[in-house]
DNA sequence: CATGAGCGT
């Protein structure tokens, strides 16, 4: 079932709904003109959650009609899943009946993705007619997503972004076959209320894209820093107004009454702004090396060190990897001293702590942390 | 707030 699609005023109606395609457009002319139907009994199946068999898939995808054969993909040496499979029918009806039930159904716990084979990478490495669905209510599963977006056109792969719970994260991801259709859903649905909700609906991006769209978004606002201390709003004037027109410029003064060495320039035209960034930035002033580039937005400030304490986390916790050692059991006599003494000849401590309350009181557990996870591990046997 | 993964015997 499609979801409740609604204009976000309140007003008009949603897309007429169009019958869910399953079977896929002809293939392109090959070179010299032969026709290279695509495989409409062959599947892909991917999602697979990695203990995920060959038999579990024959008895799953046999309720949709003759399966021929079954394969779960696997890496040749170690055998570890790949994570997808093929299920070829001798029939195209079983094939769709299956890509129509099974799309989507779990197999040990998680979806799994069922797609038609097909072994030519381009559309999946143009990633074009590919769209990018956020603030999604979080009841809207993978089937609803797919229903809701199939109006437009038919479907090659759809998905809404899960946790390890099955959980939708509230985003989703939708490609066509074909570029049009993906246009008309964007035209369409972009800021419309699915289930009362306003949803975001643009093209796909890869980060990279993204930031680099980011960059090239207009802006009239320069942040610099990395000032002299005697550097004053009036010096600023005069070195950023050689680049055009300043509506405003500005030395942040801390409370102290002293220079913070930063400011802020703002520029009538963006074209100005964006040429005194690359003029600017990184110049020596005052034996001071100028930093100058687009002001952030307190919010855009806010998640970019959001994003670098996280990172920094991760790094600190990907480091410290299976070089920690968790004790507890301890007698709440022994100090971080007589710890470290106890450890010291399995290797290198970089740290040592017993874990204490408010009153200094041991909990009777504590952490080692060695150098190497090599010197951990023996550590621990 | 949010931008995957992905094609064989």
């Amino acid at each position: 079932m499609a979801a409740q699609v609604a204009v976000a005023n309140g007003g008009g109606a949603g897309p007429a709904a169009a019958a869910v395609a399953v079977v896929p457009a002809p293939a392109p002319a090959a070179p010299g003109g032969v026709t290279q139907p695509l495989p409409t009994t062959s599947l892909y199946v991917g999602d697979l959650e990695a203990n995920v068999t060959d038999s579990q898939l024959y008895e799953l995808f046999s309720q949709a009609g003759q399966v021929v054969s079954v394969r779960v993909c696997r890496d040749v040496t170690s055998r570890r899943s790949l994570g997808y499979a093929y299920v070829n029918y001798s029939s195209p009806m079983d094939a769709a009946r299956a890509m129509e039930a099974l799309n989507f159904a779990p197999l040990n716990n998680k979806p799994i993705r069922v797609m038609y084979s097909n072994r030519d990478p381009s559309s999946r490495r143009s990633g074009s007619a590919n769209i990018f669905i956020k603030n999604l209510d979080k009841t809207i599963d993978n089937k609803t997503l797919h229903d809701t977006f199939s109006a437009f056109g038919a479907i090659l792969s759809c998905k809404v972004a899960m946790d390890d719970i099955g959980q939708s994260k509230g985003f989703g991801f939708v490609q066509y076959e074909k570029e049009e259709s993906a246009q008309s859903a964007m035209k369409s649905l972009n800021g419309m209320l699915i289930n009362d909700k306003p949803v975001y609906v643009g093209p796909f991006l890869r980060k990279q894209e993204r930031d680099n769209s980011f960059d090239k978004a207009k802006f009239n606002n320069v942040f610099v820093k990395n000032l002299s201390e005697s550097t004053t709003k009036d010096d600023l004037v005069k070195v950023f107004s050689e680049y055009g027109t300043i509506t405003s410029a500005v030395v942040m003064i801390g409370m102290d009454g002293k220079s913070r060495c930063f400011g802020f320039v703002n520029f009538e035209s963006p074209d100005d702004a964006a040429r005194a960034v690359e003029e600017l930035n990184g110049k020596k002033i005052n034996d001071k090396e100028w930093y100058v580039g687009r002001a952030q937005k307190k919010s855009e400030r806010e998640m970019d060190l959001k994003r670098r304490f996280e990172q920094s986390m991760k790094d600190a916790a990907d480091k410290y990897q299976g070089q920690n050692l968790y004790l507890k059991n301890l007698d709440d006599g022994i100090t971080d001293d007589q710890l470290r003494e106890l450890f010291s000849n399995f290797g290198k401590i970089t740290s040592c702590k017993i874990m204490r309350d408010q009153n200094g009181v041991s909990k009777g557990s504590g952490f080692v942390s060695f150098s190497t996870r090599e010197e951990a591990s023996q550590a621990a046997h």
